[in-house]
DNA sequence: TGCAGCTATTCTGTGATACAATATATCGGT
DNA sequence: ACCGATATATTGTATCACAGAATAGCTGCA
């Protein structure tokens, strides 16, 4: 699917989040992450803003750790300042789904 | 539901089209059916540079009327071009909330 | 040795969008 | 005459995803 910017904003944040929670994780396997599931657009560039963001608002605990396939990396876990976050980001993605969806039947 | 902004981006002028394909109508009144459909804080201001918009791309067909209950009205339609974006609009959301409902379920 | 390719992060700039704030104007009721 | 509801338009702002480029480490191969 084509050109999905701009309906993927205020939603990839909540999605790096979400993966960030099931484990500690880093930039690029996020992006890869992000690819599989079908968003194959994603690029490198644009997690890591979202991941400079998150940690500009503390919502993340961070840990660089050497690696045997490149160059060290950076890993990423929700503290529960994040946690919250991820909590009020599926609240407001179920309120806006379920009006979409209700306006996509002809429900007015 | 508070601060859906960001997540409305790139949602909220196909909730416009939407509206407008319904049946011939105006800015006050699209306003009015998305407060009521549960986006409260959405402004008339910003529905308004959707249409001019919708109009600059042409998306839409324009008349103006007289109405009674105030100044007069600029009705909005849905041409063909429209129509097309809007099939676009709805492909490209079946696609992200089936996604991001994928991710919300833990199914990677 | 050198070089290509994959891994991995960072930074700068751009375009699109929703929204705040404000101004303007019409009509009905008190 | 004023006020509230109706109705549109405009300017500026913040946020976000993304493009593009730079930097760097490791592996394998010629």
């Amino acid at each position: 699917m084509e050109n999905l910017t701009e309906m993927l904003k205020g939603i990839l944040e909540g999605c790096v989040l979400e993966i960030i929670s099931r484990k500690q994780t880093y930039g690029y396997e996020i992006t890869r992450q992000l690819n599989a599931l079908g968003f194959t657009d994603v690029v490198d560039g644009t997690v890591y803003t979202i991941l400079i963001r998150l940690e500009k608002n503390k919502l993340v605990d961070i840990e660089k750790k050497t690696s045997d396939m490149g160059p060290p990396r950076k890993f990423f876990a929700l503290n529960d300042t994040g946690s919250e976050e991820l909590g009020r980001f599926w609240e407001k993605w179920e309120f806006v789904a379920s009006k979409i969806n209700k306006l996509k039947k002809g429900e007015k």
